[in-house]
DNA sequence: TTGAAAGCGATACCAG
DNA sequence: CTGGTATCGCTTTCAA
């Protein structure tokens, strides 16, 4: 790899004049200019972040902390993230923490030995540690002190009550993820409000993960802690899914005897048959416009609100 | 962040010593190891990768390249990648490639800034760019002067084949992936080879792409051009999904009017109903063997190899 | 066994 | 406008 030396020596010039012409900062007359950008075409120059890392305390890397990667919600996540910090010049560090604390502390030491710019995060309890960069929740709340962005919990849960409302529920389970996620909460207040305005009786069924793993186990203690469940809005589509599949293989007929209301933005849904109905959240969104609020404050730019709702 | 120097000082040796003693080379009398782990541990000092990385030419990053995160099998990939990759105390840049050679390129250039240690890539065309960095190839094989890692797609279009072949397949059409992705056309000749085996007639159907948008049209082009299908050996999960949903769309049943193998590694495709058959790709091992090369290779091992097969 | 000092590749201050 | 130089934090000779 060339250096700033190189381009230097090859265009006359000093290294501090090849950096003001690199960076268009300072003064150049135009003829500097011209030679430095003809040398460093020549000789195919790109500098290297990171020495420029090293000196400004700050590189051009975003971290991003995801609970699982293999669930399908996070990879669209994903991708706004990465369309919005490419847009901005920034690249990701990726951490897939796998809902392990320990895997999450790591993964916040690394991003700062590497001088991220920034910290996106979708795991609940990531904040602590974070003090000293900008970073930006998605799809989590944690206080009302961090930027975040998610779309909004109480509006969809009220949805999904409303949905299983409309279609003689019968006996009605709300499943509930894990209590630690806050918005998992704000989802049941939103149901419990509608069940309760239909005066309709439901049950809760708490969920530990949000892991695909754990589905197909949760799925049947569902249906042997309430057989005679008719609707269930469960928390993810995941569940959803393997929750119809548990119910197929009991023999129920789908949405006859059981109808589901799964939760989240999986494209998979869509293909689904019987088709699932899902209150869609818009992963990819919350990932672009957190990014979008990240790159803001890293810049120095106000951001206004610190909460943001997505649709 | 506290340096080197604020752990000499405190423990009373030279940030020589605190070097050495950190990385284990070199002599280090007991007292003085003793008195820099102390003095890192009171002041909670990790060493700044960014100025490890500036001297060492070579940073404990790998860049991971993806055609398309949204893809499925992708995600598990990359989680088969982290696993390994973190095992051996590297991080991922993330690039999303998103089949835009342009990007590819970008990503490629961000590595070589960053001093990646490495690149695994699942993406086609970028092994010309990347001479300078060890790297593996996902999934794919471009030439046999590279590592990579697959599944066997020669059988695997074999085994697609067969379960057609079981099940009176009446006329049948198999998609093939974008002609410049050579495991499709290996997948293919295993199909092919079964096929006339047993003496099938077989039409082919091209797809120009793996993204999921266009797997829409794609479904739609293929019942439009061979109305009285009955088998179809998809290109992969997505477009397995898909088809199935426009043959429902059409008033067709599955499996009786027509039937549809999938390709991939999709967790999705298990919670479908009716149920899609599918030969699995070892998405998962496949990232984790992969990262598992090219860490060898980092690392100065041998690797005996150059085209690695999973399962 | 230790520490002083020379880089790694870029930036930015400051004198000219 | 330009160039010399200190600096970022760490590793690694090399001499003591």
């Amino acid at each position: 790899m060339r250096t700033i030396k190189d381009v230097a020596k090859l265009a006359g010039v000093s290294v501090a004049t090849v950096s003001r012409a690199l960076n268009k900062s300072g003064y150049v007359s135009e003829k500097s200019q011209l030679k430095v950008e003809a040398a460093i075409k020549e000789l195919d120059f790109y500098p290297n972040e990171v020495a420029r890392s090293l000196f400004q305390k700050k590189s051009k890397l975003i971290g991003l902390l995801l609970p699982d990667i293999a669930n399908p919600f996070f990879p669209l996540v994903a991708k706004g993230v990465e369309d919005k910090v490419n847009e901005m010049g920034y690249k990701l560090i990726l951490g897939n923490v796998q809902e392990n604390p320990l895997k999450e502390a790591e993964y916040i030491r690394t991003f700062a030995q590497n001088n991220v710019a920034g910290v996106l995060s979708a795991v609940e309890s990531s904040s602590k540690d974070l003090k000293n960069m900008p970073f930006v929740m998605l799809d989590r709340i944690t206080s009302d002190k961090e930027y975040s962005v998610h779309s909004d919990d109480y509006q969809g849960g009220t949805l999904a009550a409303m949905a299983v409302s409309e279609r003689s529920p019968g006996q009605v389970v709300v499943m509930v993820g894990p209590r630690s996620v806050s918005n998992s909460l704000v989802r049941l207040a939103g149901s419990v409000k509608v069940l309760e305005e239909n005066n309709l009786t439901y049950q809760l069924f708490e969920t530990e993960s949000y892991q695909f793993d754990s589905a197909q186990e949760s799925a049947h203690q569902l249906f042997e802690l309430f057989p005679n469940v008719k609707s269930i809005i469960a928390s993810n589509d995941i569940h959803a899914l393997t929750i119809m599949r548990e119910a197929i293989r009991r023999g129920l007929s789908i949405p006859s005897d059981v109808q589901v209301i799964g939760y989240d933005d999986n494209p998979y849904s869509k293909l689904m048959y019987p088709s699932l109905s899902t209150i869609a959240q818009p992963a990819y969104q919350i990932g672009y416009k957190g990014a979008e609020i990240l790159c803001n404050r890293i810049e120095g730019l106000k951001v206004k609100e610190k909460i943001s709702n997505c649709q």
